[in-house]
RNA sequence: GCGCCCGUAGCUCAGUGGAUAGAGCAACCGCCUUCUAAGCGGUAGGUCAAAUGUUCGAAUCAUUUCGGGCGCGCCA
């Protein structure tokens, strides 16, 4: 019973139907009955808004709300009672059994006992995919962490994820990169030649060009122009995807599979998908429209177009250039087919906010393939500005001047970087300040919570020095030993397994930085009263009933913090 | 011109139909002989960008305006 929310949510629906059925009231939305469980403002445990919602649509005079509800919320086996405040609220109030086996459950670990939110479903989660044209920069680390972390999220929930990068190692920009990188060999030799504009003048191209150099010297210098770049592509693609590994590598994110460009195209799937769309009259020759914005350089020419507009897009995409080649968003969506035939019950992509245009013919291709368009869920992250002495640093594609990932973890390290990355929604633009980051003081919520991990282990560790420790079969009781705040934590607490399957359930990881911030909160405030009062601190030798009571929740307490840090992916330190 | 995201305290952000709009930082005043002061308590700080509408009820929904960000051809 540890959704517990859940279901007096579908006891609310229930009863709702009821008094429909029985005439009381005429029909209401069902989607309108909400139950709050965080307010503060509260004065019970959980509150609805059920009545306010029913009461102007009764319809039978005589009826008497709270006499029915008494009648049917014994139905309910966690619920004692309930008060309807002047306002309009009920105020539901949980049976201190319940409370005290739900801390129990939390004790012992188990979160998810009755939720298995995912029941072992399969699903594909894309994230990164960055071009391996150059070091993982500030913007990738976002979305590098909100994919993560939701990854961890959903395997807590149960489900069975597969962590996916597809790597964009064909196009033009990787011969653009390969072009750079051979410039760069040839300068290196003083040989006197320029990058052109749109090529990647990056300092990383010097210093991949100086490990060829080392390897094989001036001898691709006087080589046949083909045999050379295609040595250079591979060079570049080869060094670059295994330093964005590295990169990777140093805020602990792993990926189960790299999917290459090139290989999709070998694998010719995208003769299927044009199958697909030929079958559903989605393709044909066209000419697109000109373009709304600067439309100096257009010139309409024939091409091979997705009838995109007919499902979720405003415009028809193109998928074949005007010189024959596929575009990329034809090798995406041929991939996105090869990601739909391999069983996956959900797919999710994680996009930077700049290819929110892309959206909408994304989803028509998986409607074409799926005829679903909730198949495929695209996520996007709002972008990441670097702040150093309160002024926001400048990145330029052009100067090849960007803060990559690896600056900002030698200046800040994993846990920061990882904890601020969800903590804010994903679709809010953050700012990120290295300075207030850096510092481990109050100003850094990371070490506020782990502070309190910390504090926590080391009342635990105090007590098994002295020799208290918690018997296998104890029972909690919270009449022994608990004073009003500390129930106040526990009821927080026992909220937890709720709080995982809502932030799965909405992909909102940053509500677990929320919770966890306010019951270290809760934590830190309550450490502090047995300053002041030494019945409020957690070990009192000459009372071992009430420590043990104390120790329990402590336990549990710690146990929710483990969780969370580990999904969030950073440090359980025991002492700091 | 069009699309998407956003505008909440001096700053960074929660809250997205419900109770008196919250937290941290910054400011000010207090608390270490004690299980960790990387902490706690208190004070002050708001026209939720603006207007109109829908609703019993709007920061939240709709329309419009203003301001900011990201995009918008066969690039990737």
């Amino acid at each position: 019973m540890n959704n517990y929310i859940l279901d007096l949510s579908n006891f609310l629906n229930t009863f709702a139907s009821f008094l429909e059925s029985k005439k009381f009231i005429s029909e209401i939305n069902k989607n309108q009955i909400s139950i709050d469980y965080s307010s503060e403002n509260k004065l019970g445990d959980l509150a609805s808004n059920f009545y306010l919602i029913i009461n102007r649509k009764i319809i039978d005079k005589n009826f008497n709300f709270e006499k029915e509800l008494n009648d049917k919320i014994n139905s309910v086996p966690f619920i004692d009672h309930f008060i309807i405040s002047k306002n309009g609220f009920i105020n539901f109030f949980l049976k201190e059994d319940f409370v005290n086996n739900s801390l129990n459950n939390i004790y012992n670990n188990n979160f998810l006992k009755d939720i298995n939110h995912g029941n072992e479903k399969k699903i594909n989660i894309e994230f990164v995919s960055a071009n391996p044209t150059g070091p993982l920069h500030i913007a990738h680390i976002r979305g590098a962490v909100f994919g993560d972390v939701l990854s961890s999220l959903y395997i807590k929930m149960g489900f069975r994820v597969l962590r996916e990068y597809y790597v964009n190692d064909a196009g033009s920009q990787i011969d653009k990169l390969s072009n750079s990188l051979f410039k760069r060999y040839k300068q290196l030799f003083n040989i006197n030649i320029e990058l052109a504009q749109d090529e990647y003048p990056g300092e990383y191209l010097i210093n991949i060009a100086k490990k060829i150099i080392k390897i094989d010297g001036d001898k691709w210098l006087n080589k046949k122009e083909k045999e050379t770049m295609l040595y250079f592509k591979k060079f570049a693609l080869d060094d670059i995807i295994s330093s964005i590994k590295v990169d990777l590598n140093l805020i602990n994110i792993k990926f189960d599979k790299y999917t290459y460009e090139t290989d999709i195209e070998k694998s010719k799937i995208i003769d299927k998908l044009f199958e697909i769309l030929d079958q559903k009259k989605l393709l044909y020759k066209g000419v697109l429209k000109k373009p709304k914005g600067d439309d100096s350089d257009w010139e309409p020419r024939e091409q091979l177009l997705f009838r995109s507009s007919k499902l979720l897009d405003n415009e028809d995409r193109a998928l074949k250039k005007s010189n024959g080649e596929w575009t990329y968003f034809a090798n995406d969506a041929a991939y996105h087919l090869y990601k739909c035939n391999r069983n996956f019950d959900k797919l999710i992509n994680i996009w930077g906010s700049d290819h929110i245009g892309y959206i909408p013919r994304m989803i028509s291709i998986i409607k074409a393939i799926k005829n679903n368009e909730d198949y495929l869920n695209i996520l996007t992250c709002q972008i990441v500005s670097i702040l150093e002495n309160k002024k926001k640093l400048k990145m330029s594609k052009r100067d090849g001047n960007f803060i990559t990932l690896a600056d900002v973890f030698s200046k800040v390290g994993n846990d920061p970087i990882r904890y601020y990355m969800i903590s804010t929604k994903n679709e809010t633009a953050i700012d990120f300040d290295l300075d207030e980051v850096i510092e481990k003081n109050k100003d850094n919520k990371v070490f506020y919570c782990q502070y309190a991990y910390a504090r926590a282990s080391s009342v635990i560790n105090k007590a098994k020095q002295l020799n208290i420790v918690i018997d296998e079969n104890y029972k909690f009781n919270l009449n022994i030993g608990i004073s009003s705040e500390e129930l106040r934590i526990i009821k927080k607490i026992i909220c937890y397994p709720y709080l995982l399957y809502q932030a799965c359930n909405y992909n909102e990881p940053h509500r677990l930085t929320i919770y966890l911030e306010d019951i270290c909160s809760e934590f830190h405030s309550i450490w502090n009263k047995g300053k002041d009062n030494e019945s409020m601190r957690f070990i009192d030798k000459n009372n071992i009933q009430g420590t043990i009571s104390k120790l329990f929740w402590l336990e549990s307490f710690r146990n929710v913090l483990y969780d969370i840090f580990s999904i969030i992916g950073i440090d359980s330190p025991e002492q700091m």
